[in-house]
RNA sequence: UGGGGCGUAGCCAAGCGGUAAGGCAGCGGACUUUGGAUCCGCCAUUCGCAGGUUCGAAUCCUGCCGCCCCAGCCA
């Protein structure tokens, strides 16, 4: 199909076999072990192997790698199965499982025997290691490696019928014992492993390795690119090896090409890593919207698109990279300007009482709801003699440069008026502000004819008595260093113990009453947000996905470093 | 000391013998009833280093340096 212009080395490989005739078709997999929780990781080999299939006109399966039922379970495949779904990916009806094809592999493996390629090894696991060599001393042959076809045959029979303990033999290809390829000095083929498969149950006791699967699994649904990562990439001769010695009757061979896996700043991505902080309760979960996973990603409130469009931006290459979280955060933001409806949300409420607004009086103002796209509407917002603005948005002894309320000054209210600080109330023993007196100039209604005049700020509100009371989270890094795992130190000392901050005494406009879990806005000035599930009929509960850009910040940060 | 990879800006990343794309970040400025968005401009005389080939090298050759991965009966 498309030829035209390769955006990364893999496309150029494509190319370059559809134009020698390798392939016909181009066909992908994406082979997660049910053994865990998708991140974004994954995400970026889903968009890879999905959408190299799509841009080819090609397919892609979606393949369980469950070769190790002691790590696997139904709840991952479930889970896995709704991330790339949400994602917004198709497998169709080509979902498999590397054991579907147990007793494939087992006549394989059988027919290897017949060829002298692969024997039975009573040596025990250490011993194995011992006779492995070490990476610059060549390995040493096994003493049961010239075993006969007849005795391999046989003992190979007997693992499978369970005749043998687990681990006390295995089945290994006869490759090349001073290989200075470790993966090719006889590596281990079967081992057996008692322990019910989610899916095959008990019928098996001996499970083949990735190595001798993977390459299996791949010919058989006709693949043409394994796109896997760079450390598979001291196995491809192991795999080639495979692939050419066993008896397949599929004609295309599967070509494996790896690339570098994504790493994210201010965050950690080995699933080991994260179970670690779920597990030790340092996340609420997979789905905090703090983890990178996939379901964490969705909880947060981040788009598939925005996910995808990262994916794509991020490039595919093959040197060790480290991607800026910034990038991530743009995505979404670039995303979410677009079709996230704006509204009002006081986060720290700070009381305004405008004393020449009449007591009793009511206004509905017309709000527009995403001002760069007119056909998104408009909707009415109940303003009243006291409001509530953000507490930030008022500062007794305001710094320079600072162009929000503070004594005697004048800010628009946004969709409303311009009012002007008279008073500041505080409580009389802490000193605290609790009441801003404010007046309003009547001619200064948003859209009026008499609406001439400028200020510099624009702040947003919330009628008081209007109001809907909120919880918001706020989310920051999960990690205050960009590399949590560098220089040896465990990981978990770079947590960042403000990473989640919640704040419950929110007041956002009445509109919000009815949104739904799942539902995305921006409250102006603050950020895009999405409500959580936990939201319940008279608990509103609101995630922040992403701040807004925030000049006055970067300018605040400015003026302090002075 | 073996084998396999990778080095282009602060972070990603194109480039494939004809004179360094693009994005993020950053910095300036315009506009703005979101300090948002948008727009406009700046941001690598040089591609890990050193030699060589060539009219011409990030691209080819040689040598060095640095970083990553491999010694699971995990994937």
């Amino acid at each position: 199909m498309s030829e035209n212009k390769p955006s990364n080395f893999i496309e150029h490989i494509i190319n370059a076999d559809l134009a020698e005739k390798k392939y016909e078709k181009i066909h992908t997999r994406f082979p997660p072990e049910p053994n865990g929780y998708l991140h974004i990781g994954h995400a970026k080999s889903i968009c890879l192997n999905f959408g190299i299939a799509e841009q080819y006109g090609g397919l892609c399966n979606l393949r369980f790698d469950d070769t190790n039922p002691s790590k696997e379970d139904v709840e991952y495949v479930e889970a896995i199965k709704e991330d790339v779904r949400w994602l917004g990916f198709d497998w169709e009806d080509r979902e498999y499982y590397a054991s579907d094809y147990f007793d494939k592999m087992y006549e394989l493996a059988v027919q290897l025997i017949k060829d002298g390629k692969a024997y039975v090894d009573d040596l025990s696991p250490e011993e194995i290691r011992e006779y492995r060599g070490t990476l610059t001393e060549p390995g040493k042959e096994s003493p049961y490696r010239n075993r006969s076809v007849e005795e391999n045959l046989d003992l190979f029979e007997r693992m499978k019928n369970g005749e043998f303990e687990d681990g006390s033999r295995v089945l290994r290809a006869k490759i090349d014992m001073r290989s200075g390829n470790l993966n090719m000095r006889d590596p281990v083929l079967y081992r057996i492993q008692r322990g019910t498969h989610h899916r095959t149950g008990d019928k098996w006791c001996i499970y083949p390795m990735y190595d001798f699967a993977h390459p299996i699994s791949d010919a058989l649904e006709g693949i043409t690119h394994s796109i896997c990562t760079l450390e598979f990439e001291d196995h491809r001769p192991l795999y080639n090896w495979v692939v050419e010695n066993v008896k397949l009757d599929t004609e295309t061979r599967p070509k494996q090409i790896e690339f570098a896996r994504l790493n994210l700043s201010h965050t950690v991505m080995s699933k080991r890593k994260l179970r670690q902080l779920v597990e030790e309760g340092h996340v609420s979960g997979w789905d905090d919207p703090r983890m990178p996973t996939i379901s964490g990603l969705r909880r947060r409130g981040y788009t598939p698109e925005s996910i995808r469009d990262f994916c794509d931006r991020i490039g595919v290459a093959k040197s060790n990279s480290m991607v800026d979280i910034a990038l991530l955060e743009h995505c979404v933001r670039e995303d979410l300007n677009e079709r996230a409806p704006r509204v009002m949300a006081v986060l720290n409420p700070l009381k305004v009482v405008i004393e020449n607004y009449p007591e009793d009086r009511v206004e509905y103002l017309e709000a527009e709801n995403n001002p760069g796209k007119p056909e998104m509407g408009t909707r009415k917002v109940p303003f009243s003699r006291e409001i509530y603005i953000e507490r930030d948005d008022f500062q007794e002894d305001p710094p320079k440069k600072f162009f929000r309320l503070a004594p005697c000054r004048e800010v628009r209210l946004k969709h409303a008026y311009i009012i002007k600080c008279e008073k500041v109330i505080k409580d009389e023993k802490t000193g605290e502000i609790v009441e801003v007196r404010c007046t309003y100039d009547p001619e200064t209604k948003s859209g009026s004819a008499t609406n001439v005049r400028k200020v510099k700020g624009t702040l947003h509100w919330v009628s008081a008595k209007h109001a809907l009371d909120a919880e918001v989270r706020l989310y920051d890094h999960l990690f205050t260093k960009e590399n949590p795992e560098e220089d040896g130190a465990d990981f978990k000392d770079h947590l960042n113990p403000n990473s989640l901050q919640v704040l419950t005494a929110c007041k956002v406009e009445p509109s919000l009453a009815s949104a739904e879990p799942g539902n995305r806005y921006q409250f102006l000035r603050k950020g895009y947000f999405c409500v959580d599930p936990d939201t319940t009929g008279d608990r509103l509960v609101f995630n922040r996905i992403v701040s807004l850009k925030d000049t006055w910040a970067k300018i605040q940060k400015k003026q302090q470093n002075k």
